[in-house]
DNA sequence: CCGCGGGCCTGAGAGC
DNA sequence: TGCTCTCAGGCCCGCG
């Protein structure tokens, strides 16, 4: 499910209910998601702090008293949801909250200040692991991961380098997290279709003959902003699974203006091509032929 | 090292 | 109604 714009949404969701909490108690529901639990997950974050929740590239990191840091990945279809319903849980009986128990919720934080945090994974694509912030820059799932798109190390300039001499397309540069991290199909889709720039053409070409960056590159990288921006501003897209903590639609879905479009009129001013959909390294593009070079 | 295809899971929707 | 097939927002792994 989940792209940059649709974590971010997540993360800012469940600041109010994690930052400056302390988690009480952790359920494990089952022993794995995409990887098993490890041995000590609950025993590690029961009675700790959450100091603060950041994000990286579509990861979320609730860094803790004792000074480790969960990471939590969404994978396709993970999502939380903040339950204060007071009055319905019954203390020191049963935890859970009573009639909000449903299909797939696989982990549960009961924190300090009320809140009980769900998560659900129907695909179980997903995953939490704990580590020591110590070994933060030797972490296997953080250490290839390129430069965040909105921040201040992507630049079309960092951007043809990364590219630099790449014989895949574009599509697939943008969607190899160790180039920028945070894109997945559906900002890629986009993307490119507002910079009116080709999801076939080579990822190197986006350098000119000095290698410098061309005037598609800045114009890339200037839709890769716009587009997440609008989209974060939007509480990301709802399609199937992504919905906000508080249980709203996100709503850039209705933005899109290429992906899951195929058959309809491009939206380009003046173009008269119609949107197309082919697959490209097993995933479907959805792009415009006539005005995206 | 690089790029590609398969696989991991479940559920929704289309077509018969 | 119900079956089968395809596809889905991610990413790891093994192969050539």
């Amino acid at each position: 499910m989940p792209e940059l714009p649709e974590v971010e949404t997540v993360r800012r969701g469940l600041q109010p209910a994690m930052e400056g909490a302390r988690i009480d108690r952790v359920e494990t529901r089952r022993a794995d998601l995409r990887f098993p639990f490890q041995p000590d997950f609950s025993a590690r974050l029961t009675g700790r702090l959450v100091t603060g929740l950041g994000r990286r590239a579509k990861y979320l990191m609730a860094d803790l008293s004792s000074g480790d840091v969960l990471l939590m990945h969404l994978g396709m279809s993970g999502s939380f949801r903040v339950v204060t319903a007071a009055g319905q849980a019954t203390p020191g009986e049963f935890h859970y909250p009573r009639g909000e128990d449903r299909a797939h919720d696989h982990v549960l934080f009961e924190m300090s200040n009320g809140a009980r945090i769900v998560f659900n994974d129907p695909r179980r694509f997903g995953y939490m692991k704990i580590i020591a912030r110590a070994g933060l820059d030797n972490e296997p799932l953080l250490k290839g991961l390129g430069p965040e798109p909105l921040g201040n190390a992507f630049d079309a300039l960092m951007l043809t380098k990364a590219t630099a001499g790449k014989a895949t397309s574009l599509k697939a540069a943008l969607l190899d997290q160790r180039v920028v991290a945070g894109l997945g199909n559906i900002y890629v889709c986009e993307a490119l279709f507002r910079a009116h720039v080709s999801p076939k053409r080579k990822a190197a070409t986006l350098a000119d003959k000095k290698g410098e960056p061309t005037e598609r590159a800045t114009r890339l990288v200037a839709a890769i902003h716009d587009v997440l921006n609008q989209a974060i501003a939007a509480g990301g897209s709802s399609l199937r699974d992504h919905r906000q903590t508080s249980g709203e639609l996100g709503y850039f879905q209705h933005a899109f203006q290429v992906y899951d479009r195929e058959g309809e009129k491009c939206p380009t001013p003046g173009c008269t091509g119609t949107v197309k959909r082919f697959v490209q390294n097993g995933r479907s593009t959805f792009w415009c032929p006539s005005c995206q070079k």
